[in-house]
RNA sequence: CGGGGCGUGGCGCAGCCUGGUUAGCGCGCGUGUUUUGGGUACACGAGGCCGCCGGUUCGAAUCCGGCCGCCCCGACCA
């Protein structure tokens, strides 16, 4: 993109609602904008990342052999009336009616609907298991909405439900989705740790939260040290698979006898056990949330297979969400500097800009829309009529991987200088040399 | 849902208490000159239903009432 005719408008100044530092930055990089209480319009750089962390999310999830679906927006009530969700939900649920009087609601989540459709099909044990997801907007009319896309009323999120014949089945699709969590958050740069937690109003009791590490998280969390030196991309032969099960109950078993606690949970005399310089305090963001809850809609929404002896079986269940547009706002959290956002290289909107000091000087422009016409769709040309300083301070500010300085100074020579927003680090190079170094 | 606060050009704010000229400042925006590797300087200029409705008054951004919107603290959530 040329920055000079794009919807970027960067801010020099912080909108005074902004409080912590992912809205503040998300704000003045213009990678969205607020139309109603905790309701945003993603531009175009905020929704290449959005789409990007979405990209990763759905590679996990397919890689876990999980079903990628869509299900509407809009729900009928009769549905959460069958679960008794209906009522209990109460007044986070956004209910409307429609021209003739039939009551619908905005989901703020999909386990009737899933649970409706399954029915309707799976009727033998042999269908199962199965893992359905959809990545789509959820909306949950929260009291009191915050800190930009963090806690927003309509949000992107990933939920899975899962499907099994039996509780030992439904265990290793819990473990499944909570290998696959590890590894997207992995992936997006992200530090997470698998928390035991209370399982909310969907009710069962497995259930973990996976919260990430940021002095402004919501909660405050108690964790071993040994999380830290987990990796779960990177560990060759050693490495878990998601269709065995015996690696997938070591990596649960890795996952579960360190201790990790939120603060609600915490248990002093489980973490005095720990030994102390293992003892790790912070700030905890929650980017996800895995739930086995049993036959809780099966039953309720009177969905059965036929099992292998022939009679009918309530399958057993479970559900993973993972809060993508809130990821935006988490990865910020955890990579900002005074300047701005850092991305990782796997989720920035571009993988490099290209900063046209002069525009105008014949090397400058040459140079610049050659590396342009290469780079194509991965680089931000800033084009823009404006002094040095303006297009250093926005390349910071938005946070780009790398920074292609071309100057009057180098570009006579052909050389550019290659700037890495995480580090610092400036190097001066030949131009044609530029491709491969940020590749 | 309890408590607190704020709505004035795109952004950040002053003015309001004590009603009275063309509603002001910084940034941003446009034009020109200048500067030319970290948000340059100067000049000129454009841009405002002062959140909305009603009331008081000769006169309301300013006082009163109602409504709407938004933010913050707490209780709750991906």
């Amino acid at each position: 993109m040329r920055l000079s005719h794009s919807l970027i408008p960067t801010l020099k100044e912080t909108p005074a609602e902004a409080q912590i530092a992912s809205h503040r930055l998300m704000l003045r990089a213009g990678l969205v904008r607020q139309t109603s209480a905790g309701i945003y319009a993603w531009l175009p750089i905020g929704y290449r990342v959005l789409r990007n962390i979405e990209r990763i999310v759905r590679e996990e999830q397919d890689a876990a052999g999980a079903q990628e679906c869509l299900m509407p927006t809009i729900q009928p009530a009769e549905l959460w009336r069958e679960s008794g969700r209906y009522d209990d939900y109460g007044k986070e649920m956004l209910r409307i009616r429609d021209r003739h009087e039939r009551e619908l609601l905005y989901g703020p989540t999909n386990e009737e609907m899933i649970t409706d459709l399954m029915r309707q099909s799976a009727k033998s044990y042999r269908e199962l298991p199965q893992i359905l997801y959809h990545i789509q907007w959820k909306f949950r009319d929260e009291v009191r909405p915050r800190f930009g896309v963090m806690r927003g009323r309509e949000f992107l999120m990933k939920d899975a439900y899962s499907f099994d014949l039996d509780y030992a089945g439904a265990v290793v699709s819990y473990r499944k989705m909570m290998l696959a969590y590890m590894r997207t958050f992995q992936r997006l740069g992200l530090k997470a740790i698998p928390m035991a937690a209370e399982s909310g109003p969907i009710g069962g009791n497995l259930s973990h939260e996976f919260i990430i590490l940021a002095p402004t998280g919501e909660s405050q969390v108690y964790y071993d040290s040994a999380f830290e030196e987990i990796d779960y991309l990177a560990r060759g032969a050693d490495g878990f698979r998601h269709d065995d099960a015996s690696d997938l109950e070591r990596f649960f078993t890795e996952m579960t006898t360190h201790y990790a606690a939120t603060d609600e949970k915490h248990d002093k005399a489980a973490w005095e056990k720990v030994a102390p310089p293992r003892r790790r305090e912070g700030r905890g963001i929650e980017v996800g949330h895995i739930f086995y809850f049993g036959t809780k809609y099966s039953a309720a929404m009177g969905f059965g297979v036929a099992g292998p002896d022939g009679k009918q079986v309530h399958p057993e269940m479970g559900s993973y969400g993972i809060g993508v547009s809130r990821l935006v706002g988490a990865v910020i959290e955890a990579g900002h500097d005074e300047a701005g956002i850092i991305w990782p290289d796997a989720i920035a909107p571009f993988r490099a800009a290209i900063l046209n000091l002069k525009r105008g000087d014949a090397a400058c422009d040459r140079i610049c829309e050659a590396l342009y016409a290469k780079l194509g769709a991965a680089a931000l040309y800033d084009d823009r009529e404006e002094r040095a300083g303006v297009k250093f301070a926005d390349a910071d500010l938005m946070g780009h991987p790398w920074q292609i300085v071309v100057g009057p100074r180098g570009a006579a020579s052909g050389r550019v200088e290659l700037k890495r927003r995480a580090t610092g680090e400036r190097h001066e190079i030949a131009v044609d040399d530029v491709p491969a170094r940020i590749a």
